[in-house]
DNA sequence: AGATACTTGACTATTTTAGTCGGGTTTATA
DNA sequence: TATAAACCCGACTAAAATAGTCAAGTATCT
């Protein structure tokens, strides 16, 4: 079970972004060089992040990204979700409400999975962009 | 961040044998016949689950497996453990205290993912087999 | 002896991940 | 108005992980 580097990236960016989101957009190229992470990849990543409305572009030169909303509002979930790093321990389709795997009733864990995808997203759901930046604020301090 | 079959199935056949663990040694067969699980495969899962001493096994005909200790006191973590599910939300490596990337510091999310694993974790601490296994009887009666 | 079941190790197809690459378009500024 | 910095977009791909399969055993009950 583990997180893959999109959502790790995609995270450790935009707290980047956070911290530097004063007056001007911040350019991929300096979150690229500060977090170390390939120019071209951080791209497909905020393409999704604008797609989801949590970010926002300015293109042409000094252009970047700003954040679209508030950094309280922005929680972890809404980060994962939009670079499709979704949390999924089981395999049945939901779909078919009862019955896991063709069969009538549902397999024997299926509650347990249920219970655990619940348990993680529960974190995401409390931790907020700006938790993260405060976070690592005192921790310079 | 997904869970793999590995995992999930390990925990399956260990509620299924928990089940039917009354005298006799439960097959693989049996267990593979009852929750779908390819018997090759199982073989595979069981044969870690048996170095890790939380299954017995009982060979020749009439044989199969038994668990090892009472069903309350595996815990989940001792099951994934056993099948190298590892919870890993950072890339970072341990040994280098402190630093991620080659860099002299902590990576600007590294508490996050800690937290995120704790969380995780506790959760597997938490829940027994046995506590599966009572689920599930509640749920059929 | 034969059937059932565990034991072991090698092999492999498929999928996912983690990118790269090559071409754009937009816009500030010199 | 030329140029460079930045975003934008889609296709491609190497490597790793996953989810098995397959083959050839060994042990033991009846």
């Amino acid at each position: 079970m583990k997180l893959t580097s999109k959502g790790r990236y995609a995270v450790m960016a935009l707290v980047d972004l956070a911290k530097f989101n004063n007056i001007n957009p911040v350019s991929l190229r300096d979150i690229s060089l500060r977090q170390g992470i390939s120019l071209d990849y951080l791209e497909q990543i905020f393409a999704k992040l604008r797609k989801k409305e949590i970010v926002q572009s300015v293109r042409g030169t000094q252009g970047g990204y700003i954040l679209n909303k508030k950094a309280k509002e922005i929680k972890l979930t809404n980060i994962f979700e939009a670079v499709d790093e979704k949390v999924k321990t089981v395999q049945c389709k939901k779909e078919s409400k009862k019955g896991c795997n063709g069969k009538p009733v549902k397999c024997l864990t299926h509650n347990l999975w249920d219970e655990l995808e619940s348990h993680i997203n529960n974190f995401f759901n409390k931790k907020s962009l700006d938790d993260l930046v405060k976070d690592n604020e005192e921790k310079s301090v």
